[in-house]
DNA sequence: TATGTGCATGGGGAT
DNA sequence: TCCCCATGCACATAA
């Protein structure tokens, strides 16, 4: 509840927040607590507390127009007639900062009944009508952001009709893939292909995207819509997204897959066009002058790159794939030329319609599809060609954003891989790379001396260091498909020296070559091992690789893990007066502890003799991996486990990597140990009690549910007893205190309260 | 003896 | 069931 109180209650300045810019970044809000006093069943009354922090909102914001001095506003509707009015405030759809718009009694009804729009903003722009039924819809507010659905084609359909169109679609079509019409001129493709594209049947593929949100619109709350809603003008909520989910501000975007675009300053989502929503993503599927792979193979048979079974340099002779890397000063010889963007495919990028960002158009523009994404940076003066944009400068412009709101670096370190669909498919997700854009904003200020003009930061994938990439053997066993995808083909074990900037501009050559295993390949890069020390980096550690375009040349950047010191400390401010004692999260990102070398915290295992081998990631790994709940194991507590076990950390590696993904693609979901503890509830079947000991147990034959969240109070007269929300109505119903509810409790379920 | 090299093994994730 | 890949291990080479 710290981050959700009850909204200012000065509804000018909600009025500014809910029409403005989407800037504002807040974490997932709690659902708001019962009051103290309980006046019924409506929804309560805002606390004491939040009240105080009312008046101090109202303090910070200085004194409130001369017309709401003498009543505090109420109603959060700007329109509202009396928004001074007494009586009970409703909660409304949810804001930004996630809160609630609390509203009075009669607007509440207009919101209820879905007339709200109708009622406060038939004045106000963004009315439009469902493509099917004609329906006036009003796609410029919050409010009405879950009444209807955009479609990838144009146009916004109504939510019924939404839904009907959905429920007629055949299964297989929800997963088609769009056929797209591409236009033969790439030059043109932007304007071009958008007048000419057209869903292969019908509108399936978007009505699929559209009706997928439906879907979930159908059976989620409203409270949750809004808060989608809510995220999708947050810079992380459009990683959230499904594909196709667009809400507001949905139309001014181009993208269907905004779940897989980088968290960016100011809204990444408005600035980023989605080159494969616009079909591009297909075109090399269908252009064999276009590569599946990123480089430029100089065969005589080109389409033969697009045979997923061709394994890349088996066939070729070595010398014919010899190149330079073309950055004019390079000696070295990679044995490949990176691909490049195709001219035309750099040149008359037309920006118009992209938001701008110090002069500049930031877009995102893969070169090769099926591969990775990029960021682009174009310049909106006409006058100014693309070609005289130095990379570092504009992304410096684009990124200073990210220093002006630190929350956005904080989504940045949860953002998704840039690459596209199909990439993403090839590989692995623990390989998606996850280059944040700081990361990004680090390389290429790293290589302004290096890069072109127009140069492109392609993100290609990353690996977190396993204990033996990260040893002193100096062998990165890179993943299969990875090395073949983007790395220089190589047809003989002891393939050639491969030249990689890292993230401080040095340059390091290492041998990139394969092992022959069990009739495939084990590729490594070998001579890491000065570069992984110049970069104190440890197993548990991820370095990732990107290409620069069109140089063409390969950086790399890398990761740190964060310490669990540094995850205590995060989690230390939110933990409750009276939590229980610390114990870190189920999905805590398992830390190497290089960067905080004297926390004692971050070595866990300081004392291990039994498995020196084991790297610290191992060992805290460890402790987690004990039936998924962490080990009440102090710091430097000696492990009594016997001798080394073989390929333990075979074991442990995987699970620390699915630690990080889960831990940074469900950060919505994230509970607390002692928050997952509160929703336990005994399960439904009564349970028999044994005696140990002299000592009656309650023995369940089922394991314990999740029950339905509640609150506790105690209220003025010293009773206690709890609330809870329903599922149905979302009001709040005072149960006894020791009610056990179900997950999915209504007032119907009420039997302390029939009349409810 | 320490370090480097190449291959084998098998756990476990993907299909 | 396949196969990727983390790691073990034997052998080679250097110090």
């Amino acid at each position: 509840m710290s981050s959700s109180g009850p909204p200012n209650p000065i509804a000018p300045a909600h009025a500014t927040v809910l029409t403005g810019t989407p800037m504002s970044v807040q974490p997932q809000p709690k659902p708001p607590p019962p009051p103290q006093q309980p006046s019924g069943s409506a929804a309560p009354p805002p606390s004491q507390q939040t009240q105080t922090q009312h008046q101090q909102q109202q303090q910070q914001q200085g004194p409130p127009p001369a017309s709401l001095q003498q009543r505090p506003r109420i109603c959060f509707n700007a329109h509202c007639k009396d928004p001074k009015s007494e009586g009970p405030r409703r909660r409304g759809w949810r804001l930004r900062s996630g809160d609630y718009a609390e509203l009075c009694d009669r607007c509440y009804g207009s919101f209820e009944h879905g007339t709200f729009c109708e009622t406060f903003h038939s004045e106000v722009a963004g009315w439009r009508k469902c493509e099917a039924c004609g329906k006036r819809l009003h796609c410029g507010c919050i409010v009405s952001v879950h009444a209807y659905a955009l479609l990838d084609a144009g146009g916004v359909d109504c939510i019924l009709c939404a839904r009907k169109s959905y429920a007629a679609m055949a299964p297989s079509q929800m997963w088609s893939t769009p056929t797209v019409h591409m236009p033969q001129n790439v030059a043109d493709r932007k304007d071009s292909y958008v007048k000419s594209w057209r869903p292969p049947t019908g509108q399936i593929s978007s009505q699929w995207r559209q009706n997928h949100q439906l879907w979930n619109m159908s059976t989620i709350q409203s409270d949750l819509q809004q808060r989608l809603a809510y995220e999708f003008d947050r810079p992380s909520g459009s990683e959230k997204l499904p594909p196709g989910r667009t809400f507001i501000h949905a139309q001014e975007k181009k993208s269907d897959d905004m779940h897989d675009r980088p968290t960016t300053p100011a809204g990444m989502g408005q600035i980023i066009r989605d080159r494969y929503a616009n079909g591009l993503g297909q075109q090399t599927s269908m252009d064999p002058t276009h590569s599946s792979t990123p480089y430029q193979r100089e065969g005589p048979n080109p389409n033969s790159l697009h045979d997923p079974s061709h394994h890349v340099g088996e066939s070729d002779p070595l010398s014919s794939r010899k190149g330079i890397i073309s950055d004019g000063g390079s000696t070295v010889s990679t044995g490949f030329k990176l691909d490049s963007h195709h001219p035309s495919i750099l040149k008359d990028d037309a920006a118009s319609t992209l938001p701008t960002m110090g002069g500049y158009t930031i877009t995102n523009y893969p070169p090769v599809p099926g591969r990775s994404d990029h960021l682009r940076i174009i310049p909106n003066n006409p006058q100014q060609p693309p070609t005289t944009v130095p990379l570092s400068v504009v992304q410096k412009q684009f990124y200073s954003h990210s220093v002006i709101e630190p929350n956005y670096q904080a989504q940045f370190r949860n953002g998704k891989p840039r690459m596209d669909p199909k990439a993403r498919s090839e590989l692995l997700p623990r390989y998606w790379p996850r280059i944040t854009d700081k990361e990004l904003q680090h390389l290429s200020g790293e290589y302004p001396k290096n890069s072109t003009s127009n140069s492109v930061i392609t993100p290609l994938f990353e690996k977190m260091l396993s204990a033996s990439d990260a040893g002193r053997i100096g062998r990165l066993v890179l993943p299969k498909k990875c090395a073949e995808a983007y790395f220089p083909p190589i047809s003989q074990p002891e393939g050639l020296p491969l030249k990689v900037q890292d993230a401080s501009g040095k340059e390091w050559v290492f041998q990139f070559r394969f092992w022959p295993n069990n009739n495939s390949r084990m590729y490594v890069l070998e001579g890491v091992t000065p570069c992984i020390q110049s970069m104190h980096l440890q197993a548990g550690d991820t370095v990732s690789f990107s290409r620069i375009d069109p140089e063409g040349k390969l950086v790399m950047g890398f990761r740190k893990t964060k310490t669990q010191e540094q995850i205590f400390r995060q989690e230390e401010p939110t933990k409750p007066a009276n939590a229980a004692p610390n114990l870190p999260d189920v999905n805590v990102n398992v830390s190497a502890p290089d960067s905080s070398p004297n926390s004692s915290l971050a070595r866990p295992n300081k004392v291990n003799t039994e498995n020196k081998d084991s790297s610290p990631v191992e060992q805290a790994a460890s402790k987690i991996d004990k039936g998924g709940v962490a080990q009440k194991e102090g710091p430097g507590t000696v492990r009594t486990s016997p001798g080394p076990v073989k390929r333990k950390a075979t074991s442990i590696g995987p699970k620390i990597k699915r630690f990080r993904i889960d831990n940074e693609e469900s950060m919505e979901l994230k509970i607390t140990w002692e928050e997952a503890q509160e929703l336990l509830r005994p399960p439904l079947k009564a349970p028999s009690v044994v005696i140990v000991d002299g000592h009656e147990f309650e023995e369940y034959e089922e394991p314990p549910v999740l029950g339905r969240k509640t609150y506790f109070v105690t209220d003025q007269s010293g009773e206690n007893h709890q609330w809870a929300q329903c599922e149905d109505c979302s009001k709040w119903r005072k149960l006894p205190v020791d009610a056990l509810l179900p997950s999915k409790w209504t007032c119907s379920d009420n039997k302390w309260d029939p009349e409810r």
